[in-house]
RNA sequence: GGCGCGUUGGUCAAUCGGUUAAGACGCCUCCCUUUCACGGAGGAAGGACGGGUUCGAUUCCCGUACGUGCUACCA
């Protein structure tokens, strides 16, 4: 196939965008960009009943968060809009027509009633050939009644008439070749009684209009693959048919599930790039992005979920996975999502980032908890903490101390190192430090050396207490890196209430 | 139930018939650090099972088991 590489990344607009869609729009987008080809978002909105409002312009957000733009979208334009389904309605209802007059496709006026009669007489019944000869359908019934019927607008579908017997094979550039017998297929509805098109027809019928060359979809597509192929076939575009890849699952850390947004509240981490609130219940869900996450480093991560380049390389910018990315060396089986491994990546670009993109980033996670903060305090704090942060939002917990007194005291670990000694040097100490001229952390450290020494105590024995005063607990970098920083005032506001309350 | 897909340590995974079966996350030990992290050194932990093919199978084939997906006028 010489034709210019097109993929289509196809979401369905019912809610957040989760694991499995980010990876699937960024296997999409590395392909394109590796050969020099367009990516398009289309936009898979027929099922009106599950449709959410603000759903796509979410969808966009989180792409460009990701920094894997669509070249061809709604918004971004395209020679081959529109790119909502919904809003091309009147194409699907033409080739369905088609499929019909050709007789590959029949009008089906089975009322749910009638319908589930049928299944209740055998559970496994489907609507296929072997029953659809005793149904109400334009296979049946005399031609006139069925004009009549159109006519009178009596609800239908329109069905696709699969031919039994055959063997459909084709080559999925990820499984290799896969085989599917005719006879155990249904015949699925194509058009709706509403008039809109199943997802069957819309993605054979889009990504025909829209010339597209690869399709990649979640493998729960695989079992629906040899409808999307008979219909290539019955449409007569078999060969403009597109190269197809059915990427792995993402699967529950627990168990073996299909990944969902449950799991996310159950086991505590985001399952959405970025947050998503449903219009219905006004519920949010904390995306990768709130979360404190760096857009390349999720997508580094997501990339190497199902996929690697065959080397011990696991940390790439967008460019290095462009270059090295390869469906074929994309994996068959999925893969459990692990939220400590997507920190450890996260973790490793925040150390990897420069100090001036980093005070930008954490300012809104500290002035979610203070207020307003100045830039100088910022750049005295990151590179302080910056190592001991996988997330942005650690920042906060590792950091609070520095922008306001703590709230709550290890008083425990205090008393296990107090006596009268210990209470001696601490009031001393806080009339030596008021004699301070210059207040840095070096010279703090060395009035406390000093005083140390003086007392002839074992520094052992002040050191901790000093730490818990000043931040709260066990944690945090040098405590006199930290006494420079947060200033004269506060140490010694700090020693003078836990000192007494202690 | 039927059909499809899959199966290397707890997790992500390398190996494209011959290896002491890499590496990473997590876990454990030690070092560094008068806190905690970072960092460094080390450790425990793996080919689902049964048949073939082959001089030789984790690797190829078949079967079984297990898992998972689909089986809607949802995608």
């Amino acid at each position: 196939m010489n034709r210019p590489v097109r993929t289509r990344f196809a979401p369905s607009p019912t809610g957040g965008l989760h694991l499995g869609g980010v990876r699937t729009a960024l296997y999409n987008f590395l392909f394109t960009r590796k050969h020099g080809g367009t990516f398009v978002l289309r936009i898979e909105d027929t099922d009106q009943t599950r449709f959410v409002p603000g759903a796509e312009e979410y969808i966009i957000k989180c792409l460009e968060w990701c920094g894997i733009t669509p070249d061809e979208s709604t918004t971004a334009g395209g020679n081959y809009g529109p790119y909502r389904q919904s809003e091309r309605k009147h194409l699907y209802a033409q080739y369905a027509q088609q499929l019909v007059a050709a007789g590959h496709a029949y009008y089906a006026f089975d009322t749910p009633e009638e319908l589930a009669q049928m299944r209740a007489a055998n559970a496994n019944q489907q609507y296929d050939h072997t029953i659809r000869m005793q149904m109400r359908n334009s296979l049946v019934l005399p031609d006139t009644e069925v004009a009549t019927l159109l006519a009178q607008g009596v609800p239908h579908v329109i069905r696709i008439k699969m031919t039994p017997g055959e063997t459909l094979t084709f080559t999925d550039l990820i499984r290799g070749e896969i085989s599917f017998d005719t006879s155990l297929v249904d015949d699925k509805v194509l058009l709706k009684a509403d008039g809109m098109p199943t997802y069957h027809l819309a993605v054979v019928v889009d990504d025909y209009l829209m010339q597209i060359t690869h399709a990649f979809r979640g493998e729960e597509w695989l079992p629906s693959a040899p409808v999307h192929l008979l219909l290539w076939e019955y449409l007569g575009w078999k060969e403009k048919m597109p190269d197809w890849a059915h990427l792995p699952l993402i699967l529950k850390p627990d168990g073996y599930g299909k990944l969902s947004k449950r799991d996310g509240q159950r086991l505590g981490f985001p399952v959405f790039a970025m947050n998503w609130t449903d219009p219905a219940t006004g519920e949010t869900m904390t995306g990768f992005c709130e979360r404190g996450f760096l857009p390349e480093a999720f997508v580094n991560m997501l990339a190497m979920l199902g996929w690697n380049d065959g080397t011990t390389q696991e940390i790439f910018s967008l460019e290095e996975l462009v270059q090295a990315f390869s469906l074929e060396r994309v994996h068959k089986a999925g893969a459990k999502f692990d939220f400590e491994k997507a920190k450890w990546f996260n973790q490793q670009y925040i150390q990897q980032a420069s100090d001036d993109v980093l005070v930008l980033l954490v300012r809104p996670y500290i002035e979610e908890h203070v207020g307003e903060v100045t830039d100088e305090l910022l750049w005295q704090v990151v590179p302080l903490i910056k190592e001991r942060c996988s997330l942005l939002a650690d920042f906060w917990d590792q950091g609070h101390f520095f922008f306001k007194d703590p709230e709550t005291i290890d008083v425990d670990a205090i008393r296990e190192k107090w006596n009268d000694s210990t209470q001696q040097f601490f009031t001393a100490w806080l009339e030596a430090l008021d004699q301070l001229e210059v207040w840095s952390a070096e010279s703090v450290e060395r009035s406390f050396n000093e005083l140390v020494a003086a007392q002839g105590i074992k520094k052992g024995a002040v050191m901790l207490p000093l730490r818990i005063m000043l931040v709260g607990g066990k944690y945090g970098p040098g405590v006199f890196e930290i006494a420079g920083v947060v200033g004269k005032e506060a140490v010694v506001r700090r020693l003078r209430r836990n000192l007494f309350s202690v």
